[in-house]
DNA sequence: AATAATAAACGAACGCTATTCGTTTTATGT
DNA sequence: ACATAAAACGAATAGCGTTCGTTTATTATT
């Protein structure tokens, strides 16, 4: 077969395949997307660089549904009690974490390459100005941001590799054997423990936002 | 090459080998395994039972050193607050993170797989005979080991792609530039936001606990 | 001690992977 | 109208993980 008169693929045609066999399969390769899409692998490389290539696409369709809230509506002029603005990082925390885990079997490919992608960049930059505008200093700021992101991207690994592991424990007590049979409750498992993990975290944040009010008041009052 | 007078492999060797490949390069190949074994590819297969036998074993490994404290040291009767037992959980969380960090290019390979390390399946189970003695219900129980592990896991994975990726953001805002400015200090900066997290976390662990002291109190007082 | 069974190495081969190259045909642009 | 680029294909390459059969040395059994 030569050039059709349509074009049979494109990269976002591409990226969705692959999007969808990872959600069956947890992997993905080229010969057997070529076949899911009709084509021959070689085809692919008229639309894409590589494999790579492909994944970062599919990075780019996970987020790209983030909507990231205005970082401006929080800080009310560097004071941080009048905006809710540990509602603000719980929004941007919740939208990240619901993006990456509405397609768990994703991550383990993201973790093998770098991230590069800008929309995560600016999340992070949003957070950061959000952070700053409640008093954390910029070094506390960074950690805070740090520590957002490792749970984020941990709670959204746990998505990925669920029931199964816990279930393997073979001399386990009696402590364990009754969390599993209370707690295996479906895909919505995952997501209540990160919800639970993530008011810790808020509530942490807020207090430490509280004594830095008291300890530097503002002018005004 | 027949069989030699002293067997040139074992599956500790071919573990220790792969995680130096591991470390060095961020993957291992079965065939580059064995050549830096000075053996041949096949000859891996009479010592393990393939790849993802090799990567348990390196979990194995990288596990082996975290000591755990007795979970029979903190409970008490059932009454949580005699002894330190949040203390406990931050020495399992530090350990295991320790050990995990030691090696971030490993934790990719980790998740693509299922866990069938008993040593990993131990932590949990002493994790959970912890948070049981503390008053937690099963359900609580699960999800915050889930919370835990999910932040252990997030935390180490931060220490594998570092300052790098900060760095890279082109049009950040101010806070975001000052926070990075004051935080690049090298590889404990991870370690520091870790701790950091793990504080607020187990903060709100023992708040909890008190809550559920509060309101169903010893008998004996 | 003789003999059977197992262990540990090897080379060859298989099926799979990702990728590249050259070819053919069809659209597109000057 | 005609050159150029696009988009498909088939064939080929190099590397991967794994299996198989063979050889030889060690160990176990009688």
């Amino acid at each position: 077969m030569a050039r059709p008169l349509k074009p049979k693929l494109s990269p976002e045609a591409i990226a969705r395949e692959a999007l969808a066999m990872v959600d069956r399969d947890g992997e993905f390769t080229i010969p057997a997307l070529a076949a899911r899409l009709k084509v021959s692998a070689s085809s692919l490389y008229n639309h894409v660089s590589g494999k790579a290539d492909i994944i970062e696409l599919m990075r780019g369709a996970t987020v790209a549904g983030i909507a990231l809230p205005d970082p401006a509506l929080a800080p009310a002029g560097g004071n941080a009690d009048g905006g809710d603005w540990t509602g603000t990082v719980r929004a941007i925390a919740v939208e990240y974490r619901r993006a990456y885990a509405a397609h768990p079997r994703l991550i383990p490919l993201f973790t093998a390459y770098t991230v590069r992608d800008p929309a995560t960049l600016h999340m992070y930059d949003v957070l950061a100005q959000v952070f700053a505008a409640a008093g954390f200093a910029p070094r506390r700021t960074l950690e805070a941001i740090t520590v957002l992101d490792s749970f984020v991207l941990g709670s959204a690994l746990d998505a990925a590799a669920p029931e199964q592991v816990w279930a393997a424990a073979p001399g386990a007590s009696t402590a364990l054997q009754d969390a599993l049979r209370e707690g295996l409750g479906g895909p919505d498992r995952a997501r209540q423990a990160f919800l639970y993990g993530l008011d810790l975290l808020l509530a942490g944040f807020d207090r430490e936002s509280a004594v830095i009010r008291d300890a530097a008041p503002e002018p005004a009052g």
